[in-house]
DNA sequence: CAAACATTCAACCCTTTGGTTGAATGTCGG
DNA sequence: CCGACATTCAACCAAAGGGTTGAATGTTTG
């Protein structure tokens, strides 16, 4: 699976997001991320895993307590890729109007 | 699922970023689309129908034929979402440090 | 009309996902 | 040392995802 699609994969999911969300305003363990979230501590370990596994946070073990932070760095890739689509939305144009409009190739 | 959720996913699986790749080119038909890809007809029709659902493509039926359109617009919603967390990743900064930047609270 | 074509529908299959519970591991505090 | 705590590991389960094949539907064309 390349890179953006794992990180795509990671916070396609609500919860996963949420997590985010929690972790940018600062750190946390995961007992505390977990807490809010109505399910087990389980899955919410498993949840970090995967965006652990995206890279988009990042975990610092200090004894028993695994400290979790947010590392913005991998949504660089979604960012590009939707840059590259930007066209598309900008403005008043959409659809292949767009394409008509910047690689007009021949006169019907 | 909430409609970031439902484009996330539709966005998150490499053929159907590469549907829209294709689609970005100008619109096609679902045969022409499925036709580079390893993949049967019948796939594709399906990747098709959850980009529909994200609002990614528009179909237009003509008699047999389906012309599909790329749509941007939902891309607004991923952008939207990834601006959000950018101070995380621009310039040098990366993790909370943005956070004690930007939100300091008390001097220890 | 009949055959070929464009596309979807339906059923099926295997793998992944997101969740659960229960046990294991390791660490802290009295 | 022992019990409480923080977290993961492991096994399990139901549902969803992505693919297949085969049939159905509707359209074009000779």
């Amino acid at each position: 699976m390349d890179n953006l699609t794992t990180v795509l994969d990671a916070i396609s999911h609500p919860s996963r997001r949420a997590i985010l969300e929690r972790l940018s305003k600062g750190p946390s363990r995961v007992t505390e991320i977990a807490e809010p979230f109505d399910m087990s501590l389980n899955a919410v370990s498993k949840h970090l895993k995967v965006l652990e596994g995206a890279g988009l946070i990042r975990r610092e073990v200090q004894g028993r307590e695994h400290f979790i932070e947010f590392r913005g760095e991998p949504l660089r890739l979604v960012s590009a890729w939707v840059h590259h689509y930007e066209q598309f939305w900008s403005g008043h144009l959409d659809r292949f109007e767009q394409h008509f409009k910047t690689k007009r190739k021949k006169k019907p």
